[in-house]
RNA sequence: GUGGUCGUAGCUCAGUUGGUUAGAGCGAUAGAUUGUGGAUCUAUAGGUCGUGGGUUCAAGCCCCAUCUUCCACC
């Protein structure tokens, strides 16, 4: 049984041209700060509210690797969970989440979704797949299989998981890449959104509740191409935008460069999503260029092979040195496992090769993650986000 | 006691008819990691080749003694 949404009643959601018949979800800026682009907001989605900027703790398959979902709602307090296309796809398979009543039903979170569309995953097979005027052929890792996937399916398997926000199909130019590629990349990119957005537009979601289709900009290192993409992304009136192909492996001026230049263009009063994106850093300078999402998957993974990030700097609690210190890993910190356990018990985990390792640096590392938007989002209401940034950025990548 | 066998890095083991500075895997110590592989990759440290003699231009390798491991037989 699917609740009615409150949100379907909201009266000054809008139509858009080219998304006709779909209620948006709705984004209103509550703060901006005087001397960068940040800003603060609210985001309203059938699920829930969402305070921005924030950040999306990475579910690939569902679940947030070594967390529960009520330490993901009630001990971290994240407002959104990130999930993918591609591997729920391949397994186990839309009609089995379909079957459940979508994924939020499946896998018990009921706060929002957003599904990635699978472009990026597809793009990290390398060698497994080839691409073809009407989508992708691949190869699936985990049994050989091949697949066709195309925008029309991308959009169809995202209707049927039944997240809040659903991904536009894109190619992520990798990097490096010439300019010609990069064009004939964007081009494709640019043409399978038109289809994605003309199939959103005939489907409806299978659960009962509305959901948001965000296209995404790339153009790769180019200035005039990520200008001409995000002219285009902007042209679709989406309820929010996204950018891609960055945090590929350039140079992280050369990112900065080019969020900054397509958040000039992407409209002002929609969420812009930085896919992928970063270090705590790589955060709290993209929020001064304007973007309001992230998602990225540096603290869990990078959690579960033992690096830490504190609100004094980076650790690697496998290093010799921490074997005798008994402080808690956070002094400050609101989660449960940052007094909870000590430095040197979390290095005799990773040590020993402990389950229980990979839970608590997971649980930190995204606490402190949420810790560091909700700092972000305090300091822009208070007008002093970027004096605190300058602060922040030097403090937080430090090595301890 | 007799005969055979084993001994090389923290661990498990390679090491050619004697020939450059004795290697590997694991472990250890560090580093990488950006729309997820609990994955992977990279680097570094670590050896009186059981011990003591001998042969030889040259010994982990051949010879002698001795200690040690395991096996068989009295």
């Amino acid at each position: 049984m699917v609740e009615k949404s409150p949100h379907n009643k909201i009266k000054n959601s809008y139509l858009c041209p080219k998304f006709s018949n779909i209620i948006h979800l709705q984004f209103e800026i509550l703060h901006r700060d005087s001397y960068s682009s940040a800003r603060a907001g609210l985001l309203t989605t059938d699920h829930g509210l969402i305070e921005s900027p924030f950040f999306m703790p990475v579910g690939t398959a569902g679940a947030v690797k070594a967390m529960h979902i009520r330490e993901l709602s009630d001990d971290i307090h994240a407002q959104i969970m990130l999930s993918n296309t591609y591997h729920l796809y391949l397994r186990p398979g839309v009609d089995i989440i379909s079957k459940a009543g979508g994924l939020h039903k499946f896998n018990g979170w009921s706060k929002p979704i957003l599904t990635d569309s699978g472009g990026y995953q597809i793009y990290s097979l390398g060698d497994i797949r080839k691409f073809t005027d009407d989508g992708v052929i691949f190869q699936s890792h985990i049994d050989g299989s091949k697949h066709l996937f195309t925008p029309e399916k991308a959009i169809d398997v995202q209707r049927e998981l039944g997240a809040d926000i659903i991904m536009a199909f894109d190619e992520c130019t990798p990097y490096p890449c010439d300019e010609a590629y990069a064009r004939k990349s964007m081009k494709r990119t640019h043409y399978w959104l038109s289809r994605c957005v003309s199939h959103f537009g005939k489907t409806e979601c299978q659960h009962g509740y509305t959901q948001s289709l965000f296209p995404i900009v790339q153009g790769s290192v180019y200035p005039e191409l990520r200008v001409e993409s995000a002219r285009f992304i902007a042209s679709q009136g989406a309820s929010g935008n996204a950018i891609g192909g960055l945090s590929v492996g350039e140079p992280a001026g050369m990112m900065y460069e080019m969020t900054g230049l397509v958040c000039g263009i992407l409209p002002e009063d929609k969420p812009r999503y930085l896919m992928g994106v970063g270090t705590p850093a790589n955060i709290l300078e993209s929020i001064a260029l304007g973007i309001d999402m992230f998602d990225c998957v540096i603290p869990t993974r990078n959690g579960r092979n033992g690096m830490l990030f504190t609100r004094s700097g980076i650790i690697n609690i496998k290093n010799e040195k921490w074997k005798d210190d008994f402080s808690p890993l956070e002094r400050d910190g609101d989660v449960f496992a940052d007094l909870q356990y000590t430095k040197a018990f979390l290095r005799h985990m990773f040590i020993s090769k402990e389950i229980l390792g990979a839970m608590i640096a997971t649980t930190h590392n995204l606490g402190f993650y949420i810790w560091l938007m909700k700092e972000a989002r305090k300091q822009i209401s208070e007008g002093t986000f970027s004096a605190w940034k300058g602060r922040m950025v030097k403090q937080l990548m430090q090595r301890l």
